[in-house]
Parts: structure tokens; C-alpha cells; sequence
DNA sequence: GGTAGCTGTTACTTGCCGTAACACGCAATT
DNA sequence: AATTGCGTGTTACGGCAAGTAACAGCTACC
């Protein structure tokens, strides 16, 4: 499986999907051909019926309850989706999408490095907080029925992991170092960020900056350290010159 | 709800848990009394069969598998589980535990703040490698229509990101370092070294010293960033001489 | 002996995912 | 104009797994 994710931060930070790949050549029907962008479109809506009904019902929605909040039948549905967890999947890609267009506008703007790690994780705490149904759903749900490729938390996540060890990689190549651990700090650092939110989500026992600012803090160090065991200092709180643009992710799933 | 966790890595690593508070002297019958030993005796044998079962079937094992592989039927589990991720819980458990055990004797011995942190994150990495079905089980499975606070992965988490709170902690406040964001960190590192172990565990795109090399540099790299900035600096290869022992973890969930 | 607490069983209900079967509408083909 | 393809939608059902009667036997306390 060769997923490809287009998340070009720097201009546009669309990540768009190949779709289902039904091949449109089988035999020349205009018929067929009228009716894509419309599905697509009824896709989309039934997504959003979707993360409607999770903010009112919780994460625990069933099918019948997101046929409701569309104003339909449960068949319907799965005209669009082949199962649950495709649905699923299209509510997590929702949330990532969501995620990085909020993201995105923050790496255009000026600022030290520290400050845009700030600005990353405020961003992502915030997205969180404001749609914290959803995220249980999202991060929360699995399915152990399915293979773990599927999984959506997995998935979304792998997403955004790999989204930053592109960043991560270019900084470093970019500063000649050597960059055989960012794969590894990438999925680290998510899973450092993630964990530290759910907890927070659930407990609220900071306000949302102090948390900001202890994630900032110890991740800046961590990236700190990288960079001067390979003799290079940077000032954390001097602006940016270089800053790579993120551009495209491959899944190198097998 | 209050939990109680004692995880003495001092000495023991034994996690005891309160078991169902059925409060005893109801009526005075010494009939009760003479079974207590004996149901828990089962529910840890059952638990047993849990694993094995999981690691036959798969994390998508059923509650008819487990008493199948338990040489029991079905409402038998029942009697000494109140529902599925009450199991899935208990499961949950010995899989801490294990790990616990697991870590405590590698923190008493002598070593350096850097050895010491590449012991408990290759020890984890080695159990995830020799029980991938059950982490994916424990780790993976979630419930989605439970509360949150019943979710077996994060009590998990907070159970072993507490025991790091706390040990974390001492060292802060033996040092005389503000403590605030100890609990945020320790979160986030379980957080880090689960999502990187995942990810590891599904790709095996390096070798586990590998991964357990890198993880220890980033994360020495955020600690040795926090003591800095307390003015302190320790030697990441020198023998520690304090080590706070890890005794009492109180789940702060209200 | 009666009873409380365990041992165990088979057969059932329940809930939710997913599907079969059926009917209608609109546009492209013929 | 009639047919055919692809969409729209429905109600009712099948199936699987969780969880629950309802039943029966065994041992030790009272």
C-alpha cells in the first residue's frame, strides 16, 4: 500500500487522498463520469453529518445515529463507505485535515525556533480542546478487528509523523547532520505531544498555556541537544532564517 | 475514584491494587471469607488464559476464545469479570505489572543517568517485541463506550507516566528545581516512547539498540535541557549517586 | 438438614454492523 | 419515445459477539 499525502505546508496544506481508484475506462459511459464529483461531494457531507453526531452523541456514535444526523438511511451510508472504520477513516483524515490547515498558517509567519514549536503545539491543543469529542473518537477508537494499517489513530498519526520527519529531515540534511534518528524522534515527539493532550483533556489541571509552554520547553531541549552534539547552537529565541518546506509524505507502509 | 498504586521500585515492584472493596463483614458469614483467596486465585488464572488467548487468536480475541482457552464456558468468566474490559482491564494490569518488574531491578543497579534511562526503554522495547499481540491488545484495544476513565490504555499509561511523576519528581525537588511540569513531562514521555514503540513494532525498520540509542538521546537531551536550566549539569556518564526511590503513586483522578 | 457460596452447563436475548430486496428519478443512449 | 445506467431512497432481515437466564451439582458452615 503506497499512500501518497501531499501536505504541502508551505503554500497550501491540502492533503488530498487518492480516491478508491475505480478505474473510469471500463467501458465508455459519460454516465458514470457525471456522477464523480457528485459523490465525492456526498462523501464529504456524510463526514460531516459524522462529526456532528459525534459532538452530540460522544465518541460512542453507531451507524444508525450518523444515518440520523444526515437525515438518512443506514444503506445509504454504505453506498459511500465500504464499513465503519471506512467512515472512520474519513472522519480521522477530516480531523488531520483540519489539524494542518490550522498549522500550516502558523509555519508561514515569522519567528524564532522556539517560538514556532510554541505555535505548533498551542495550535494542536487548541484544535483539540475545541473539538474534544471528536478527538476521543479519533484517538481513542480502535479497531483490533481490523489489520493495523487500517487503523484510523494509526493511520493519522503515521500522517502527521511523517509530515514532521519531512520537516525535521530537511533541517537536518539542510544543516548536515545526520539524520537517521528523525523518523524516530518524529513518531516520538507525536506520540510525546498526544499523550501529553489526552492527559491534559481529561484532567485540565493546567490552563492550556502552561502546558504549551512545558511541551515547548522540553522539546526545544531535545532538539537543542541534537543540534550541539552535532556542534551546531541556536539561539531559541533568534528568528529563523532557513526554514524548509514541508512537502510531500509517503507512506512507506509495505 | 481513588487507586492506589504502590510501586515500590526499590524493592518490589509489585503493583497491588484494591480488589472490589465487597465489603466483608456484611453479616458475618465465614463462609465469604473462605473463598476470597480463592477467587482471586481464579481471576489471575483466567487472566492467564486471557494472555494466552491473545496470544494464540490475536488481539481481536473474543470472550468465547478466552473461556474456550480457559477450559471454561462463557458465564464462568462472567462470574468473576463483570464485563469485557473489566478483563480487558485486568489484562491490562499484568501487563504492567510484568513490565514493572521487569524495569525495577534494571533501576537498582549502578549505572550512569544515561544508562539507566537506555535500560528502562530497552527493557520496555524488549517486552513489547516479546509480547507484540498482547501490547497491541492492551495497547491498541480501546472503548469507545466506556467512560474514559475506564479505558484500559490509559490507565495503563497513567498508571506507569504516575510512577514517573513521581520519580521524576524527587529528582526535581532533591535538586531543588521547580516541579510544575513534571507531570506534563512524564505523560509525555510514556507518550513518546509508546507512540515510537508502535511504530517501531509495526515497521522493524531498525534494530532495537538502534531505536533505543536514539530515544535515549533525545530524552537525555530534554532532561539534561531542564537541569541546565536549573544551573545544573550532570555528566550524562557519570554514576548517579542520588537515586530517590519510587514508592507511592496516587491516581489523582477525581 | 438447610443454606451460602462456589462449580459448571445449555440456550436464550440484545444490540449493532452490514445486506438483501425493492421502488423511484433523471439523464444518456438508441 | 423507450430503454438502460447510475444515482436516490426505503423497510426488513441476517449474523456475530456480548451478556444473561435458568438450571443442576458439590462442599463446608450453621
Amino acid at each position: 500500500m503506497l499512500r501518497q499525502v501531499t501536505a504541502t505546508l508551505g503554500s497550501v496544506s491540502q492533503i488530498s487522498r487518492p480516491v478508491k481508484a475505480k478505474q473510469s475506462t471500463g467501458h465508455g459511459d459519460a454516465r458514470r463520469e457525471r456522477w464523480r464529483g457528485h459523490r465525492q461531494a456526498r462523501r464529504a457531507e456524510f463526514v460531516e453529518a459524522a462529526v456532528r453526531a459525534i459532538g452530540n452523541c460522544g465518541a460512542e456514535v453507531g451507524m444508525d445515529d450518523i444515518a440520523a444526523e444526515a437525515g438518512v438511511s443506514k444503506p445509504v451510508l454504505y453506498r459511500h463507505f465500504s464499513d465503519k472504520s471506512d467512515l472512520y477513516l474519513a472522519v480521522g483524515e477530516w480531523g488531520t485535515n483540519l489539524l494542518m490547515e490550522r498549522i500550516s498558517p502558523t509555519l508561514q509567519q515569522e519567528g524564532s525556533a522556539r517560538e514556532r514549536i510554541r505555535r505548533i503545539i498551542g495550535t494542536y491543543l487548541g484544535v483539540i480542546e475545541e473539538y474534544p469529542e471528536l478527538y476521543r473518537f479519533v484517538v481513542r477508537r480502535n479497531f483490533a478487528d481490523r489489520p493495523v494499517q487500517t487503523d484510523p489513530v494509526t493511520t493519522e498519526k503515521t500522517v502527521i509523523a511523517n509530515s514532521l520527519s519531512r520537516l525535521l529531515g530537511e533541517y537536518m540534511r539542510s544543516l548536515e547532520l545526520d539524520s537517521g534518528g528523525v523518523e524516530a524522534w518524529s513518531h516520538g515527539l507525536v506520540g510525546m505531544v498526544q499523550a501529553s493532550g489526552d492527559w491534559w483533556l481529561d484532567r485540565h489541571s493546567m490552563s492550556r498555556d502552561d502546558l504549551t509552554e512545558y511541551l515547548t520547553r522540553i522539546i526545544w531541549f531535545a532538539i537543542d541537544g541534537v543540534l550541539r552534539a552535532g556542534g551546531i547552537v541556536i539561539d531559541p529565541d533568534e528568528p529563523l532564517e532557513t526554514v524548509p518546506q514541508l512537502r510531500v509524505v509517503e507512506d512507506d507502509a509495505d
